[in-house]
DNA sequence: CGATTGGTTGAGCCCATTCAACGAATGTGG
DNA sequence: CCACATTCGTTGAATGGGCTCAACCAATCG
């Protein structure tokens, strides 16, 4: 599953406001690192945990960049989601004993470990942190409803648009740039996410670039027109 | 929203254990009727909520049947869920102070009204409750990584089978016939459900009917070859 | 260095859509 | 009770958006 366990604490992370302790008190926080935090390292490429894998821990992303996938049966796989620091891993799996779908690092990341057991005692402790906690399973229930309505009923440039600005306000709300980035996937996990092929994903970055939306080098990202952008996102009248 | 408003008690419901408090002892289901339960009938076609409204409440269906509707700006609309007897409606609301969604009783339904507010403060004094209602989040969370695995990169026909098992064993789990049943939403309602049109949905029931697989007058449905519908989930090689 | 992985682009094809006509069932008002 | 409108569902024919298949290039790696 991983590498290196470092002592970590969540009242000097710089992410704090973030992650999971937002809005949480100083004496809260101790009491929230006190009892369970613990970091974790991932290398890029390596698993976090996998489907099967026993259900122990929810984990916070501290920094670095995954992925998480749900393999079928017949061996299709659909990249459920991608997650950056501050958002929350395993959520989906505490409904059961063992984890649910593969979750696995774009880059070289590290996490904080949480063991849902304590992490459950210490809700009854912090009503604060139960709630904040039902708030982020919440979000990601909305999230997915999105989702859902870019797989049901977007055109492939719609899906790709929105993608993209979803990926610049998230590196805003982490003060990073979102005019200048760097995706950390490839053309086929974002593929796989929006539910076209890679072959589209190309063709369309291809196009938006020709279009002056975006400057488009590999990886590396530049959004030239976002108000153009955002206008892909919605269904063109004709 | 409503009409009637009866008093009721979740101690003699004949879904509690289908519902959430399920496991719960009848101290504790007591406390939860006390401090919150009341029960709201809503006819077909009414909606329980609309986005926008003030979110206060999270909804038991206590019988009946709803979908959940997630409207874009641009008008197009998501079906992004059916809900039936023991099933919580309101979840994807608790991050935000208003409705995210619309809801609509698709046949005369009846819903056990929870205040939040009282709820997370139960949820604190009964570990059990907090920690059911933790599994409830999660399931619906990875009940939507599988719907993404639908939409993304299942075809129509592979979806409409996975549907309709999906139906077979709700009814089944709830000790209701799941060789024959109602469908209760439109051809339209499916078709936005699983990403596609109408029209489709219409010709691959008419498919399934014409190969055995599936007996259907209107929303009567009657499920004959419930080998051959799981078969239709998976990717045909050739 | 060759092998592998990731990305781009073209050509042809196919599945689901669009557009359209029609039938059945339901409900409404005169 | 009938006439009419509306909603829901089925089916056909033609279209097209995204897929498949394929060739090729660049970067990375052992």
């Amino acid at each position: 599953m991983s590498l290196a366990e470092l002592k970590s604490v969540c009242g000097s992370c710089g992410i704090r406001e973030l992650c999971l302790p937002a809005g949480l008190s100083d004496e809260e926080v101790d009491l929230l690192d006190q009892h369970m935090s613990h970091r974790i390292s991932v290398r890029k490429g390596d698993y976090l945990y996998r489907m099967g894998d026993p259900f122990r821990s929810l984990f916070a992303v501290s920094s670095g960049f995954f992925k998480t996938v749900l393999v079928h049966e017949d061996g299709r796989g659909q990249v459920t989601g991608f997650q950056m620091m501050g958002e929350l891993l395993g959520l989906e799996a505490i409904h059961s004993t063992h984890q649910v779908c593969d979750t696995v690092a774009l880059e070289d990341s590290a996490v904080c470990a949480i063991s849902f057991d304590q992490f459950e005692q210490l809700g009854q402790l912090m009503r604060n942190l139960q709630h904040r906690f039902n708030k982020d399973m919440s979000r990601e229930i909305a999230r997915e409803h999105h989702l859902m309505l870019l797989l049901g009923s977007m055109r492939s440039e719609e899906r790709l648009a929105t993608f993209l600005l979803d990926l610049v306000m998230r590196h805003e709300r982490r003060h990073q740039s979102g005019e200048t980035f760097m995706l950390r996937m490839t053309r086929e996990d974002i593929g796989s996410y929006l539910g076209i092929k890679l072959e589209t994903v190309s063709r369309l970055l291809s196009r938006f670039h020709d279009e002056g939306i975006l400057e488009v080098r590999g990886r590396h990202l530049r959004i030239l027109n976002r108000a153009a952008l955002a206008q892909r996102t919605e269904a063109s009248e004709s």
